[in-house]
DNA sequence: TTGACAACCACACAAATGTGTAGTATAAAG
DNA sequence: CTTTATACTACACATTTGTGTGGTTGTCAA
């Protein structure tokens, strides 16, 4: 917290250490410290160290190769911001609400895959022509829920209605009629999520 | 190349060096990931990231601690199926039409933030409440562009519009009013993605 | 003057860590 | 049947790395 009151030596130390979990992803080992700094030992990284713990701008583990933490820094994933003040957005601690992870994709049991919206049938529903929808195979779905559905040789992103004992596929757009699920019909996924990049 | 290539086991270890970095934000060593999976062997850990490398998902610098690096680009790719036939896709080659890179929606990872979006200003626009928007740091923008304003202590996403010489905000809304752009009005930056999540 | 502290050096030791060789068992593919 | 690949075990070696002890020099304040 308090970096104003280290020297500048140390502060330069700490940016090379920031500087390497930033650019190499890993935090540095002593010996590394004291070659970019041209120290001939390691007592004197160690001595910077215990002074940047000691000042609680960096945390260290006993034993433990690399494992320089630094006390500040979220530098994964990328902010959510809640609370926006005025100038450029400094990322504040106080100002992130979360963080977004990409990574609930990847890992999931069952796969993925993409698809890329042709046509206006679900633009009350945000999904405009050309986004890209994630989708997670499976060939059930619940009612609401938006599926993708496969009619002879052509994929439909629609949602999943149900009326007294009868599915059909609704689409958001008033221009376009329901599909009536039948044995022509099957599902091949669920959206989950809808991607748009402005190029 | 992608991760659907990898067997549950590679996954499972890929996923460990993953949180490891996530969540202890260091690398996890040979050890540390035997360990985990109760590996009495460091040699099974090595013959995983060599399958890892190989692969390309991870990549490792000999000789030199906790050295795995995550590959990105490939970590993230999610096919995007170009042509779908009937029954579950199959993830079949002549299927794929491209890679959709997650990490390439990220700009760079200091100058991007995301911002939840309240309120239906922009609905037209396909962008709803309670969506994601990809936030590109900057404080000019170009016409039409949607772009992030503060104003006083409001954050807004509205669109870029010129008339005579003179800027505003324009909401994708019939219900909303355009803002006019003073000294008041703040461009942070640039919407460069919409992520909506179906929980 | 004394003491505290930053900023270094030298060197050695133990622990942590990556690497290499040599195996076994199993299942799928040719 | 043979080959190939995954999925392991066992163990030893070399390097990397963290740690500890004991110094020196200079500055600044009490």
């Amino acid at each position: 917290m308090p970096i104003n009151k280290l020297t500048s030596k140390q502060k330069a130390v700490l940016k090379y250490i920031y500087d390497s979990i930033r650019y190499h992803k890993l935090p540095p080992t002593v010996r590394e410290i004291a070659q970019h700094f041209k120290f001939k030992s390691t007592g004197t990284v160690r001595d910077y160290l215990k002074i940047l713990v000691r000042e609680g701008v960096i945390r260290i583990t006993a034993n433990k190769s690399r494992a320089i933490e630094l006390v500040y820094e979220n530098l994964f994933a990328i902010p959510i911001l809640g609370r926006v003040q005025a100038g450029l957005p400094t990322l504040a601690v106080e100002e992130i609400e979360d963080y977004l992870n990409m990574d609930s994709l990847i890992f999931s049991e069952t796969d993925t895959f993409a698809l890329r919206i042709k046509g206006e049938s679900m633009i009350n529903a945000g999904i405009f022509s050309g986004d890209l929808v994630l989708v997670q195979k499976q060939n059930i779905a619940q009612t609401d829920e938006i599926v993708v559905a496969v009619i002879g040789e052509e994929a439909t992103v629609k949602r999943l209605k149900k009326k007294g004992a009868r599915y059909f596929l609704e689409p958001a757009n008033p221009h376009y009629q329901d599909i009536i699920v039948d044995e022509q019909v099957n599902i091949i996924g669920k959206v989950i999520s809808v991607i748009r990049r402005f190029h």
